[in-house]
DNA sequence: ATTGACCGATACCGCGGGGGTATGGGTACG
DNA sequence: CGTACCCATACCCCCGCGGTATCGGTCAAT
C-alpha cells in the first residue's frame, strides 16, 4: 500500500483534535473511515501514530515527528496552484532578452526598469547579440524578446523604443576637429569607418545611403562601437556614430553635430514573436501593446 | 475537484518522458488513465501544464513551475516514512533529561557524552531538579530520564551512575584544617552543617546516621552544596560532602579524607519510567539493560 | 499529394477502494 | 455497578480509476 493525501489530511486532523469524531466533522466524513485511514497510514508505516488510551487518543513520538511531514506537504500542496496559476498568465516567470552592443549603451538600463516597472515579479535574463541572429534566436524561442534594429522580418511583433540621430566622430588632429555648430556631410573629404554590413546591417546602410558607397569603407571588424572608436582615434578616418554613443567620452575623437540637412535618426525596438509560449512575454506584449511608451 | 497524489506522479512522469506512451510505461499503468489525470489536473489548476503539438509534447512554462512544486511534495513524501520510523524505534527524538544541582558536577557530563554514543541522532533537554521532583515528573511524563540519589521508589528502573565517598569540608582556620591524611570523625568536636530532608533527603539520611542527630545541625537553606560550603567557609560548623564537589575549590574551605571506617559511598542513579512512550528513552533504556557502565 | 506510422484523446466496461450505517468492546467516571 | 463516551469492526453501496478498443490529427517519406 501507499500513502494517499485523504490519509495525509485526516491524521492530520486527528492529530490537531485528539478526537475521531470532532476531526471527522472537520472533514465533513463519519468516523469510522477516518478509524481506517489512521490504520491503514499506521500499516504502510509500520509505525504507530496515536496512543489510544481508551478516552481520546494522544501523539506517538513517530506521529509528532510525521505530522510536521504530513503538514509540510500539505502546506506546500495547498501554495501549488496559486504559483502555478500566477506562472501561467505570466505574473512570475523569467524574460530572456537579448539586446545589440550598440543599443545597450542608450537603452538598456531604461528598457529594464521599464519591464521591472510592468512585470514585477518576472525576472530577467540578458544576452548580448546582434540584431539578425537575435531574429534566429526568436524564432528558435530561444529568448523571449530583442532589442533590434529595423527592419524586422515579417511575423514578429514590436514596439519602438528608442529614435536618435547621427553624429559626426573624427580623429582629434582633423581639420573639422575644432570649431562649434553643425557640419556638412560634404566638408568631410576623407573616407569614414563604416559598420559591417552582416553584424550592423541598419547602420551599414543607412551610413551608405547617406555618404555614398565611394567614400564608405567597410570594415569587417567595425561592428561593435568601441571598435570603430578606436579606428577613429587611430586617424583612420570619420565615422557616423549614433548620438548616445558620445556618452562614452573616448580620449583623441571629437563629435559634431550635423547639418539638418544631412541628419538621419535611427530606431531602436523591442520586437518578440507574438505566439511564443511564454506566458510572462505575453503579458508584457499586451501591456506594450496598451501603452508602447517606455516610461508606463 | 481535489489533486491528487497519482496525479501528481503522473505529470512529473510526463514531464520528464515528454511522452504519454513512456510515462504510462513507467507507472505501470496505460496511456488513457494517464491522460485523464493530466486532463483532470489541468482542470483543477485552470491551467495548461503541456503543449500538445500533435508530435509528443511541451511543458509549458506553468508546467515547468508546477512541476518544481510536484517534485518537492514527492520527494518531501519520499522521506516521511523513513524519518518516522526512525522516530518511533528512538533513533531519533529527544530526551528530557533531569539532574541534581549535586550530582551534576561529578557525572552530568559523562552521563550527557555516554548518551550521545548510545544515541547519536537524539537532542537532549536538560532540567536541574531535586530527586524528589524528578521522580513526579518522571511519573508525569514531563522528563524522560533523571540522576536521582536513592531511594529510588517502586515502579522505576534505574542503573547506577556513579559511585563515590564522602570528605570532611572545614573551615580554613578550624584546627582539623591543616595537616594530611585521614581524620576520623570523632575528632570533630563542633556541628556540622547540615543537608535538607526535602531538598536532599539521601545525603541527608546518611550523614544523620554517620554523625548522630545530635551534633547534626538540618539548615533550610542547605539543600545546594554551594550554600553548604558558604557556610562552612563562614566558620559555622563542618560538612561532608561528596568527594567530586572538591574540584569546586573553594576559598576558605579546606578537605580532609575520613578514616576508612567512617567513610561512606554515596551513589547516583540514571532512572527512568519502563512504561514510557518516548521511544529514544526505550531505546537507551535496552542499551543500559545490556551493558549498565558509563563508558559503553 | 497521398499514405503510413505515431501519439494523444475519447468511449465504454469492470472492479476495487473509500464512505455510509449499525453495532461491538473497552475505559473512565459517577 | 451502570452509564456515557470513544475508537474499532462488520457489512453495504457507489464512485473512481484502470483496462481495451478505437478515433483523430500531425509529421515524414515516397
Amino acid at each position: 500500500m501507499d500513502l494517499s493525501l485523504q490519509q495525509l489530511r485526516g491524521f492530520v486532523a486527528v492529530a490537531e483534535e485528539l478526537h475521531y469524531g470532532k476531526a471527522a466533522q472537520r472533514l465533513n466524513i463519519t468516523q469510522p473511515p477516518l478509524t481506517r485511514q489512521i490504520q491503514g497510514l499506521e500499516r504502510t508505516l509500520s509505525v504507530r501514530l496515536f496512543d489510544r488510551t481508551g478516552r481520546g487518543v494522544r501523539l506517538t513520538a513517530a506521529g509528532d515527528v510525521f505530522l510536521e511531514h504530513a503538514r509540510r506537504v500539505l502546506a506546500l500542496l495547498e501554495v501549488a496552484p496559486e504559483a502555478t496559476r500566477r506562472a501561467a498568465d505570466g505574473q512570475t516567470g523569467t524574460l530572456r532578452i537579448a539586446f545589440t552592443a550598440i543599443g545597450a549603451y542608450a537603452v538598456l538600463a531604461d528598457f529594464l526598469t521599464m519591464v521591472g516597472k510592468r512585470t514585477p515579479a518576472v525576472t530577467s535574463e540578458l544576452t548580448e547579440l546582434v540584431s539578425p541572429a537575435q531574429f534566429e534566436a526568436l524564432a528558435n524561442l530561444e529568448i523571449d524578446i530583442g532589442l533590434v534594429r529595423p527592419p524586422i522580418p515579417d511575423g514578429f511583433e514590436s514596439v519602438l523604443v528608442h529614435s536618435e540621430d547621427l553624429v559626426l566622430a573624427v580623429p582629434a588632429d582633423h581639420p573639422l576637429a575644432v570649431g562649434e555648430g553643425p557640419v556638412a556631410l560634404v566638408d568631410v573629404t576623407d573616407d569614414y569607418i563604416g559598420y559591417s554590413p552582416e553584424g550592423s546591417q541598419y547602420l551599414h546602410d543607412i551610413c551608405a545611403a547617406m555618404i555614398g558607397m565611394d567614400r564608405y569603407a567597410v570594415s569587417q571588424l567595425a561592428s561593435q562601437v568601441p571598435t570603430m572608436l578606436a579606428l577613429v582615434r587611430a586617424g583612420l578616418g570619420c565615422a557616423l556614430i549614433p548620438r548616445s554613443i558620445m556618452a562614452m567620452g573616448v580620449e583623441g575623437v571629437r563629435y559634431r553635430e550635423l547639418d539638418a540637412a544631412d541628419a538621419h535618426s535611427v530606431t531602436l525596438h523591442a520586437c518578440w514573436s507574438p505566439d511564443s509560449p511564454n506566458p510572462a512575454l505575453q503579458r508584457l506584449a499586451e501591456s506594450l501593446r496598451e501603452n508602447p511608451h517606455l516610461d508606463g
